[in-house]
DNA sequence: CTGAAAGCGCTTACAG
DNA sequence: CTGAAAGCGCTTACAG
């Protein structure tokens, strides 16, 4: 692990020079450039990380904020790692790196993201899992870091970038098509917890209902846990109701997974016997017989929207990227699969 | 952003003292140190990251690299979270933090790691999916930065520290049981690029197949992405053989998915008119019907177990972790399902 | 128990 | 075009 000191020496010349001849600094002599160059990939010179960011006082890193905990990590699955890879893909551009950094179940986000913040480990972040009051949002304004929301919030008074899938498109076609076919009676699977989602999607839906002139039933909405078990579970409930309705909406797509099995176990078939509608088309939902109605979306492509977006505030990319504060709808793309086929009958 | 500086003027003392009270020394009045530290949460201070890795020549940070390219991406999924969990309980006790690196997947693995360790962005590393021959673990013995690596390769003369999953007691035991029940041609799904495991797999199957005497067919090995889609393919192919087998056994979680579609698709059921063995037991397996005969593990404790024997060759800690450099099987434990229940006529 | 000072490895005005 | 020097924010021997 040689330092700049000992190429300098290595080389005969001064470490100013090394460096700006390293930084690709113009008033440098093309001969010394290249022994430069030369002599560093010899060595295996590489600028130590800590030296620059304390000098020029960042850290040409970004950080993205996921939850390592057993509660959202079963919603996450390959979710994030096909949109880090988009992320990635932009940063790269620049020489920025992207450091992902799993906040621990057991530790509250909040606390762990100021940590991050205050140990200056990054000089921008990408935030997810956003909950409708989320205090990251506010600590990363005060701390004038620059960041992007994966998500919405009602804190920031959105004033702050963000992207956020379509969900109250979701809910609208998802409903229109179930009217569509007959059904006035259709829950709704909701994750447990009080991600901003959550709310949306609820929102998006009573709208649908509205629109519809179908009276929202309060006791049709289910929450569980954003996992296969909770699609069983709300599956589950959903048959043991006395008035059981015919069609069910989900916001995960692992719940999915779940509910074909409780179906299944109650000798029905989606699509047949009862109507399902799946949130994210995910790999694992096109190897659901029978196939599974969704909405389609590129992972990759929303990494690259929010590299782009969060570059757009990064004073030194702001010129390059000019699209300002970015608040977009993320959209999707319907995806007719066979499990809401039924016709409700009567 | 406050810094030492600022703090200690307004405490009218040195920062040397401030330093010294809030990293804990016993030589600081406590009175002081109070002071010190009331007033380090009521201004917000935390240490600048830079400063402190500068003068200390330590990061106080751990990475884990992981892919997120598509192919392994695959089969991740929520594979890594579970263990990042594990290791960061184990991190946590010592105040590091753990960075996820994710590799683009467009760039060069070793390129990438060696980039990581020259700028000093971390003191230790995790690296994953391990290559037969993989070149990280020599670069990273070569730049005397501790490790560990989640799973074996033939590199680095196996005196590196490393835990690998018990993919030759997986291999035995699902041949056992399938010859247990009469089958002979037993067909295997591996991964299609170079990834250690499939060697060890396969090196288990053949092992198990001389000890039950039977000839070990290679048309019978079958290679795919190791993905929903890749046991898909590997089903398709299996099921168009000539003289087709009446078993398989598959070395990734996902791709029983694609396997239990192709069976379906052919009227086939698992377990009923074909045997399949799956590897590890996923939150999805547990979906499957009928239910997939898998293996075992925690994740959790398996990160706890990376994460102790990563603090074991860290010198600083060395003392507190004494079990030395860590060579590991990690044990899997047989979930007997209905998949393989199947016994071959004839 | 505390303060003053050195120095970690860089980058960057400033002279020449 | 190059060198000498300052300084980023810390921690830590060293004096006292």
């Amino acid at each position: 692990m040689i330092g700049i000191k000992r190429l300098a020496e290595h080389l005969n010349i001064s470490i100013g020079t090394v460096s700006r001849a390293l930084n690709g600094r113009p008033d440098v002599n093309d001969e010394t450039r290249r022994r430069v160059l030369e002599a560093a990939a010899e060595l295996g010179y590489v600028a130590n990380q800590s030296g620059r960011n304390l000098r020029q006082g960042n850290t040409n890193a970004v950080g993205f904020m996921i939850e390592s905990g057993a509660d959202t990590a079963g919603n996450s699955d390959n979710f994030f790692l096909g949109v880090i890879d988009g992320v990635q893909h932009v940063l790269a551009r620049h020489d920025l790196d992207l450091l992902v950094l799993p906040c621990p179940g057991d530790e509250n986000p909040s606390q762990y993201l100021q940590r991050m913040v205050s140990r200056r480990a990054v000089d921008a972040m990408i935030i997810s899992a956003t909950h409708r009051v989320d205090a990251r949002i506010d600590l990363l304004t005060k701390a004038r870091l620059p960041f992007i929301a994966l998500g919405r919030s009602t804190s920031g008074g959105n004033v702050y970038p963000w992207i956020d899938l379509d969900f109250e498109g979701v809910a609208n076609r998802a409903i229109d098509r179930l009217v569509a076919k007959g059904h006035r009676r259709i829950a709704v699977g909701l994750p447990s917890n009080d991600i901003n989602l959550g709310f949306i999607f609820l929102d998006g839906i009573k709208g649908a209902l509205k629109r519809h002139k179908i009276r929202f039933d309060p006791s049709l909405i289910i929450r569980a846990a954003s996992t296969e078990q909770g699609g069983y579970q709300i599956t589950h409930e959903v048959l043991a109701m006395k008035d059981p309705p015919t069609a069910l909406v989900l916001v995960y797509e692992l719940m999915a997974i779940g509910a074909y099995r409780r179906l299944g176990e109650a000798g029905m078939t989606p699509g047949k016997d009862f109507a399902v509608i799946g949130f994210r088309e995910s790999p694992l939902a096109k190897f659901l017989q029978p196939a599974l109605t969704c909405f389609r979306m590129s992972l990759r492509d929303l990494g690259i929207g929010l590299g782009e977006s969060l570059l757009a505030v990064m004073p030194p990319y702001a010129d390059t990227y000019p699209q300002g504060l970015v608040n977009k709808i993320w959209p999707m793309e319907l995806v007719p699969g066979e499990s809401d086929a039924f016709t409700r009958k009567g």
